[in-house]
RNA sequence: GCCGGCGUGGCGCAAUUGGUAGCGCAUCCGACUUGUAAUCGGAAGGUUAGGGGUUCGAGUCCCCUCGCCGGCUCCA
């Protein structure tokens, strides 16, 4: 037996081996149980797979990002044979790992009931327990059609392998690579055949290499994320290299439903939705409308400063407004049904005054635009940057109504900035500054953008005008130093746009600003100045909202301070607690104080004691506790309770009031 | 919009096979006045989301509407 020569690979030290030919990659990671897999020279493969001589072999660790995909999109094949096992009628669609778990897709004539997945597991349990083999054949296209007969959506996948990846569904590509059809057996002990399915790989070893997995919810999903297609049923679970880990996970998902806005939204009393109002539309209790104030007075300050002029305009319109620009005829959908207003009938019902339709508005921009077009417009005006909160009314779909995220009533931070073309650069740049020092200033801090270019299926405008409004916004995010992310036809149909995502405190990213140029709107409104040669050009116009949406904004913002904000957006900054009741005098004098300094203070005069005082302000997340007994009182002190519980106690009453005026004054965190 | 789940006082939850709606917190009243996350006692509060049906009897079963939750699709 002759020898061949690989590379192994550990921890990035090459090493040369000399191994018998025919060794198996395997071989290589006897010693190491965490290698399900391996990557020869750099492609993934499973660890039965032969080395070749001057193969580079480096393992695949079960907790690394590749091997945790490996182990999902294995733990998805236990998924699918236990649901074929469970229900023979159940075709297969599409199983692919995804972020944190994964999901197999399946058409079945019933849904899945909760107790379903408790049987689904308990199955795949079982198929765990036997330890059966995931073994990897190719076969031929024509081979791959007579085995998987009986699976319409798999033969559907083998037909689209050479169509591109684009029109194959996502997660597709788990099934079927750009190279020939392999199928992975599942193999019993005793070598007989268990069950199969169309996949490229690579797979665990065994089924007995998942550590830990649990299913989590199933939910309807359409057959390659089109509407137009059937709706499979789709299984999503979770599996990880060790129990800690799936523990840690199921932990973090509990966390983040602690700081869910919604939840937050009731707990600490900022807004709530009547159902008596209506799906998506907030009302602002007392402490959520003085959040909402701090954060639109700051943002109004903040425009001032930066040249905006302050507009304002109604809720609604006639629609001819919004068919001059185009709304209704791309999101008539989308929008409140028109009220028809003043129109007149005879005795016998005929008509004898033509009414008029009247919408609630989806956008603030059609109005800038008449505003811009109030009178003629000199080229020494530009840029004209106008500004309003606008509430704008959308007809959400009812099943996409998720607490301030997305809702039918929201306050925008809506601008539109009409400039010359010369102006265009130099604003979209200054703008992406503006943007990202607001957004740092509410306590964001890291970013990055995505461009959203044309649909090629709904838009308006030339291929020149798109081309150089695509290449403004790129320039642009480019000069920004922040990753750039593309979004191949996300653009409104009137313009592309770049938006700034943010990750908040737990990782999340959400989309927050945008910024769009609109070649489309100026010359729909027939908007234009005269420049200084004395000819009328068209303007070019920006469309920006930096919030996104108030209420979306103070959702986000929850989520990412869990509630606890910093001292200057918080409702309640200062909670005052006396020891006893006779300190209560005292410390209304200490808050006064702070009151005539702008300082949101309460004094807590209830007949709690004072451990159920500070329980809770603390539930209530204030940021400064002030507590003072006899010793405080004595000495002109107070003493600092911060929500993380540490203490500073006996603090000079002026001294405390100035550390809390700061504190709000510099927007800090405490 | 689609699929599934759910809807009990302000909030969080109970109510055996259909058999007279309970608890905690919050609220109100009273007592207590205490140095760092829940003092004690009492009172009040619900046409069980709304409507219809089955039944001697419905919070429990069926239908419709509304709303919420989880996904999918969508998001100017």
């Amino acid at each position: 037996m002759s020898d061949v020569s690989v590379t192994v690979v550990t921890t990035g030290q090459p090493v040369e081996r000399s191994v018998s030919s025919g060794t198996k990659a395997w071989e290589l990671f006897a010693d190491q149980p965490d290698v399900i897999a391996a990557y020869v020279d750099g492609e993934p493969r499973d660890l039965s797979c032969t080395l070749s001589d001057k193969a580079r072999v480096e393992g695949i660790d079960i907790g690394s990002d590749a091997g945790r995909d490996i182990l999902r999109h294995s733990t998805a094949h236990v998924l699918a044979q236990a649901v074929q096992e469970l229900f023979p009628d159940a075709r297969l669609g599409i199983g692919p790992p995804i972020a944190d778990g994964f999901y197999y897709d399946f058409d079945v004539s019933q849904p899945f009931k909760p107790d379903d997945l408790a049987r689904i597991e308990t199955r795949m349990r079982k198929i765990i327990k036997e330890g059966q083999r995931f073994s990897r054949r190719s076969v031929s296209d024509d081979e791959a059609r007579a085995e998987l007969a009986e699976e319409p959506y798999k033969l559907e996948l083998i037909g689209l392998k050479g169509a591109g990846s684009s029109d194959a569904a996502e997660g597709a590509a788990v099934e079927v690579g750009a190279d020939g059809l392999t199928i992975y057996d599942n193999l019993k002990r005793d070598g007989s055949l268990a069950w199969k399915d169309l996949c490229r790989g690579p797979h665990l070893p065994t089924t007995k290499r998942i550590p830990a997995f649990t299913l989590t919810r199933s939910a309807a999903a359409y057959w390659r994320g089109s509407e137009k297609n059937k709706q499979l049923q789709r299984i999503y679970g979770t599996a990880w290299e060790s129990k800690e880990a799936q523990d840690a996970y199921l932990e973090r998902l509990e966390q983040a439903a602690r700081r869910d806005h919604r939840r937050l939204g009731v707990e600490l009393d900022l807004f709530s939705f009547p159902d008596e109002i209506g799906s998506g539309l907030a009302i602002f209790h007392p402490k959520g409308g003085v959040l909402r104030k701090v954060m639109e007075d700051y943002s109004r300050q903040r425009h001032v400063e930066a040249g905006y002029e302050f507009v304002n305009t109604p809720h609604i319109t006639k629609g001819s407004l919004f068919e001059t620009s185009g709304h209704l005829q791309w999101y008539a959908d989308g929008m409140y049904p028109p009220m028809h207003v003043d129109e007149e009938r005879d005795g016998e019902g005929k008509v004898t005054r033509a009414g008029q339709d009247y919408y609630l508005k989806p956008m603030n921009c059609p109005f800038h635009c008449l505003l811009y077009r109030s009178r003629g417009r000199s080229y020494r005006e530009l840029p004209l940057r106008m500004f309003e909160f606008g509430s704008v009314y959308r007809y959400e779909k009812s099943g996409v109504i998720h607490g301030l995220t997305r809702v039918r009533g929201m306050t925008q931070d809506d601008s539109h900035i009409y400039c010359t073309e010369d102006q265009l650069q130099d604003e979209i740049r200054s703008l992406l500054t503006f943007v990202l020092g607001l957004l740092k200033d509410y306590g964001l801090d890291e970013f990055y953008l995505e461009l959203s270019t044309r649909n090629d299926e709904k838009y308006v405008g030339t291929d020149e005008q798109w081309e150089q409004a695509t290449d403004a916004l790129r320039q642009a995010a480019e000069a920004s130093g922040l990753d750039l992310v593309l979004d191949p036809g996300g653009a409104a149909f009137y313009a592309p746009k770049i938006s700034v995502q943010a990750r908040d405190a737990i990782g999340r990213t959400w989309q927050m600003s945008t910024i769009q140029v609109d070649f489309q709107s100026p010359q729909r409104f027939g908007l234009e100045y005269t420049s200084s040669d004395g000819s009328r050009r068209e303007p070019y116009m920006i469309h920006r909202a930096l919030f996104g949406s108030i209420e979306r904004f103070i959702g986000v913002l929850t989520e990412h301070y869990a509630g606890a904000f910093p001292p200057w957006l918080a409702p309640v900054q200062v909670t005052a607690i006396p020891i006893a009741e006779r300190h209560e005098s005292y410390l209304a004098k200490v808050a006064a104080d702070l009151a005539t300094r702008g300082i949101r203070v309460d004094v807590d005069r209830s007949d709690d004691r004072m451990q159920k005082k500070i329980r809770n302000a603390s539930l209530q997340k204030v940021p400064f506790v002030l507590i003072a007994g006899d010793r405080d009182v004595d000495d002109n002190a107070v003493s600092f309770r911060y929500r993380d519980g540490h203490q500073d106690n006996g603090v000079p009453a002026a001294e405390a009031v100035a550390r809390i005026v700061e504190a709000v004054e510099r927007r800090v965190q405490v």
